[in-house]
DNA sequence: TAATAACCTCGCAA
DNA sequence: ATTGCGAGGTTAT
């Protein structure tokens, strides 16, 4: 027998672009379909979102009935963020402002603390597409099955799960080095030694010390972290890509340490910092495919800012 | 304190 | 075909 799909209508009252938002670096599990509707796993729900008109988008989800997902995914896009405003406040600056142009519905995503931080542990040394197909594949070993309307999805498993697995069998499934960096975190988040949840409401001072505290977690991808699940807007994480705009963009001399540059990233953008960090990382990434080319983009010299 | 390998694995050049 | 290299870092020496 078939039942109706209920579905809910979710309206962001905010720009939204699903595409930017879900594919620039932040999240590893949406896929979108050639009728551009995207699927995806939140919390222990597979998730469907189909772009309506008006900018609304249509829910569907399961278990969770859709207008409760709808409400879900208003924190999970930071829909509180007037991103607006935000963009007013860091506009001025002549690299972040083409990334607003080029991407003016991006938003900065509030994920669940725990999938964030397994998914950037697997992010060290290596790429999207292998993070992505990592983390599916933890995923679908480890995770509670869902299904919607006859789609099925994995939950990302619990930290207790990871834990139990245990160093060697995540090797087996793909983890590589970083496998005993994440059976460690996963350890220590299903003990309670690493309050993770509680260090949303924590300095960033607190929340970075906490993080990089676990072998396997520097400051780039405790950074991450908190910027992208932590609600540490203020977040600067510095990868290689980020190091180079830095550097070629604005002058950032080669031998300043990653404080340094987080340091300088505050006094420029300050609580705003994260959102910025989104935009500069989502164009340069965008803009340049092959990592060489990015050399010939220089921005005029009037442009620049001297290095403080 | 600062530089430099080493670490898993995979996909894609050469 | 086979090999070498780098990919959204971090740690150990």
């Amino acid at each position: 027998m078939t039942t109706a799909l209920p579905t809910a209508l979710f309206i962001p009252g905010e720009p939204l672009d699903l595409t930017s938002s879900l594919t620039s670096g932040q999240c590893f599990r949406w896929r979108v379909d050639d009728a551009g509707r995207w699927t995806g796993a939140l919390g222990g729900d597979v998730v469907r979102l189909s772009p309506a008109s008006g900018g609304a988008i249509a829910v569907e989800s399961a278990p969770s009935p859709p207008d409760e997902t709808a409400k879900a995914l208003a924190g999970y896009f930071r829909i509180g963020d007037d991103l607006a405003a935000v963009q007013r406040r860091i506009c001025w600056d002549e690299r972040v402002s083409e990334g607003v142009a080029a991407y003016p519905g991006m938003r900065v995503l509030r994920q669940e603390p725990w999938e964030t931080l397994a998914a950037f542990i697997l992010s060290s040394t290596s790429n999207m597409p292998r993070i992505s197909r990592t983390v599916e594949l933890l995923a679908e070993t480890f995770g509670e099955r869902v299904t919607l309307n006859g789609a099925a999805r994995r939950t990302f498993p619990s930290p207790e799960r990871l834990a139990e697995a245990g160093e060697s069998r995540l090797r087996e499934l793909g983890c590589g080095f970083r496998a005993p960096y994440l059976a460690e975190a996963a350890a220590a988040v299903a003990s309670g030694a690493l309050p993770l949840d509680a260090l949303r409401g924590a300095p960033y001072a607190d929340a970075l010390a906490a993080l990089t505290s676990l072998r396997g977690v520097g400051d780039k991808i405790a950074d991450c972290v908190m910027l992208f699940a932590l609600d540490k807007t203020e977040a600067f994480p510095i990868d290689r890509w980020a190091l180079k705009v830095l550097r070629e963009w604005y002058g950032l001399p080669v031998n300043a340490k990653y404080a340094e540059a987080r340091e300088w990233a505050w006094s420029r953008f300050g609580a705003d910092a994260g959102y910025a960090n989104q935009c500069l990382f989502w164009l340069v990434r965008q803009s340049t495919r092959p990592l060489r080319s990015i050399a010939t983009i220089e921005p005029p010299q009037a442009e620049r800012r001297a290095w403080p």
